[in-house]
DNA sequence: CTACCGATTGACT
DNA sequence: GTCAATCGGTAGA
């Protein structure tokens, strides 16, 4: 058994708070994932809060339809959507019903190198899984995962990182990326001290 | 059915 | 820094 299958599951609760703040605490958590290839994964540096139907860029502002509709569903399992050909993984917060979600778009790989090295066909590193897609590509995800329960603590889960507190961590934030519409809500989260982060330094320096 | 568009990426100047 | 590939989802006829 690998040490990431020991980790702690981040449980449901987590993921029933406001989003603003569950996208906070996600940056220096964990995401794994696991297949027969065996275990990969690494620690969460930027994600994206998009808030139900009070937000304009949310895929769900416009109300329920075939591809949004995990978002709909309870908090903690995952929404798999395609966006130019390529998948993007959220996670779901808030109560069925109210469709907010977390957009995971930049991992420090840590675990299973290798293998995320073949799936992107890339020897940088930085290059494995700084975006949301790039992510995805690394870590095999794709729709077939669209309304995992990302709390099972198997094949795709979040968990708690167990070097946590042992450096600062300083999380800083910005408005999203690759959105048109309300670039004042700062929504972005990432850790300003990592290299791993995508974005432009405009971007990164708010 | 057709037309339009995008929570991106990689190639290129 | 700029730009276009590429295709599923969505809206509308």
């Amino acid at each position: 058994m690998s040490i990431a299958t020991r980790l702690a599951t981040l449980p449901r609760e987590f993921y029933l708070r406001d989003p603003a703040l569950v996208a906070r605490d996600l940056v220096g958590k964990r995401l794994l994932r696991e297949t027969s290839a065996g275990i990969c994964g690494g620690r969460i540096v930027e994600v994206e809060a998009y808030l139900s139907r009070r937000d304009p860029a949310c895929h769900a502002s416009r109300g329920m339809t075939n591809r949004n509709a995990a978002m709909f569903g309870p908090p903690g399992h995952a929404y798999v959507y395609m966006i130019h050909s390529r998948w993007c993984l959220n996670a779901v917060t808030e109560p069925a019903g109210v469709p907010s979600a977390i957009l995971i778009r930049a991992i420090e790989p840590l675990e299973g190198l290798e293998l995320m090295h073949q799936r992107r066909r890339t020897d940088i590193v930085r290059d494995l899984a700084r975006g949301p897609a790039r992510l995805c590509e690394a870590l095999a995800i794709d729709r077939t995962y669209n309304g995992w329960d990302l709390t099972a603590g198997r094949e795709l889960w979040i968990a708690n990182d167990p070097g946590a507190g042992a450096r600062p961590l300083r999380v800083a934030r910005s408005g999203r990326i690759g959105i048109s519409s309300a670039q004042r809500r700062l929504l972005r989260f990432f850790d300003a001290d990592s290299r791993f982060v995508s974005g432009s330094r405009t971007l990164r320096a708010r």
